[in-house]
DNA sequence: GATGAATGAGTCTTCATTCAT
DNA sequence: AATGAATGAAGACTCATTCAT
């Protein structure tokens, strides 16, 4: 288990995985492939033996990221029919997705506008569009069923509640007094679910 | 034509207003000093003429919006002893700060490591403290006094609603179904107290 | 005249001239951009004060000779109807075309297989047509009128004489025992009209 | 499977020829070795196991050209005494010899001030000029005993004689109306003999 | 105040070459 | 013989900045 076979594709994802840290550290466009480099302990030209661009390793990030994602939504809306339950399952899977994909997040936020401007990445926008529809569909169902208020504008919630839910993601793990996962999540929901008054 | 003055601080301003659209839309990092020429008209190198560096650009846009939130943190904070009218008074305060400087806030969320890694923009950290000092002290305060829940982790929730505070900053104005600002802190404020069950 | 307005065109076109030596010299690909910033005594970044890439450089040498022949074609088929005529009028215009634009021909002929396979030198192909219709049209049109040997292939003859014709371009000026345009383009026309034998 | 030397050789010999087919379809400095690495199936690396650089197999290509234009050249002019037969069968040599090195004549043209200004190639001067000592002699002989125009200029003659010959070898292979080498080479010395006129 | 030319450091990328396995 | 990882030098291009006019 320590010391298998060291193939191409694990050296690989172990450059993939620096640049990502790199990326979420100070954003895709402010890290130069020479600090992806130095970070590998090998000169910059010496990354292209393994991708053909810097993009394509942004690229490799954002679209683990983004099949995750979905992945995780969809089971959550086929795992139930109430909406309730629909969305805590999401807040739950896109957790989990989120702590495992930081850079990925990061650079959505950060970079949005390069990335979206690039027919490469097109693949971004139309899975925004399955995710705001994801939300919106089991909000607009809760409403009907009586499950949320009836007063909720589904397309304001979703934007406020996708984009608080992508917040703990960009805190620093540096930040001195680091927050569990699970506490993040907890305060999240009870947040949201049940305000912060007493 | 009356005041010379006058109009180089106009003149200057103006270019000021035209960066931090430009930072806004793009990040600070990411907008060239030719950007910025280009939609004042002029060449890139006459922007010299008013500003020594990009980043005094930059300077003057973070030190106006931080001066503009502490002072409105301060004065929410003197007009009450009760902790949530404070801070519901700096929740109303921050929108209408925020408003008035979504350029500021986007390069904080956007080139905060770049920022942040200068000496001269080391005012930001020390702003930023007073920021986290003020919410913490006002949700310790309501917790002591019964207004909040006991087991609120004044810093975490500080954090979260920090940045959900500052989320809708970042939306773009094109965003097509736009909301307006008082919809979206009407929403927001109903999250927080409220939550989203009926 | 010796000292005019240096306008910012003339630098222009100055450069352009070294450019355009060096490619003959070595071929557009085989000159750098650092080759063309020494000849003219600045650092290569310089450069793109005046252009916007190496390769526009090469579209203005380009464009220019093809204008140029296209023009000097144009006007020798109009000025005649006799065939013959128009053939000795082509290969006269062509060769006080060709000393103007050595550089482009040496292009052309060096890295013909780089520029037509970008479409941004689509152009190229589209004059090639017009210059082998132009030809072979005399030359059929010569056929015909008994001018010429009805056995001629019009096509293989023009790619022949084009070829012949665009050869001494490719001489260097530096060749010790250099012959005057005139000189060559009396050889060639004598070559082509009577042969070598006594 | 027979003789291992031979199928190194074959196998370094096919090598030559697939890096040949790809400099005179690009040019030798186009060409990379990748390029040829891949048109052999194998990594570029893996390459310098049969060649210690890529110069060493331009060089294995125009060395064995020259040797092969040289010895046409010199039977040729040891196998008659008439000016007029001689060049004749040095320009029958040529189009044969030429043909089976393309590569070697596209390399020379388009790459010519490459080769030239290194030492390692210096053979290709020596032999350069060698033809043209070959060409000269024969012509002056021919205007001395009468049989060529008395007037010619032999070096101006010997240039444009020998570039014309090496036309054709240039001409892609996949001009959809392709002329057999003899069609060529007839039409071109038809032109050189007789000219166009009827 | 502005222009236009230039600088110099830095960016991504390419490529011939080397070498341990 | 070949692979795969790496080197190091170079290439085209960008950008904040300077400065004479």
């Amino acid at each position: 288990m320590t010391t298998p076979s060291k193939n191409s594709s694990e050296r690989r994802a172990h450059l993939v995985q620096l640049a990502g840290d790199l990326f979420a550290e100070k954003g895709f466009r402010a890290t130069t492939v020479r600090n992806i480099a130095e970070a590998a302990g090998i000169l910059s030209g010496s990354l292209y033996h393994h991708f053909d661009s810097k993009e394509s390793i942004g690229d490799e990030i954002l679209s683990a990221f983004l099949d995750d994602v979905l992945a995780g939504y969809r089971s959550a809306v086929a795992s139930t029919d109430d909406p309730r339950k629909a969305i805590e399952e999401i807040v739950r899977s896109s957790t989990a997705t989120l702590s495992r994909h930081r850079a990925a997040l990061t650079m959505l936020q950060n970079d949005w506008s390069y990335f979206s401007a690039q027919p490469r990445f097109g693949y971004l926008r139309t899975a925004m569009k399955e995710i705001e529809q994801t939300w919106v569909e089991q909000l607009e169902r809760g409403k009907q069923t009586g499950v949320f208020r009836a007063d909720l504008d589904a397309r304001l919630v979703y934007r406020l509640l996708r984009d608080i839910l992508w917040i703990p993601t960009s805190w620093r793990p540096s930040k001195g007094a680091g927050w569990s996962t699970d506490e993040i999540v907890d305060g999240l929901l009870r947040l949201l679910f049940d305000g912060i008054t007493a």
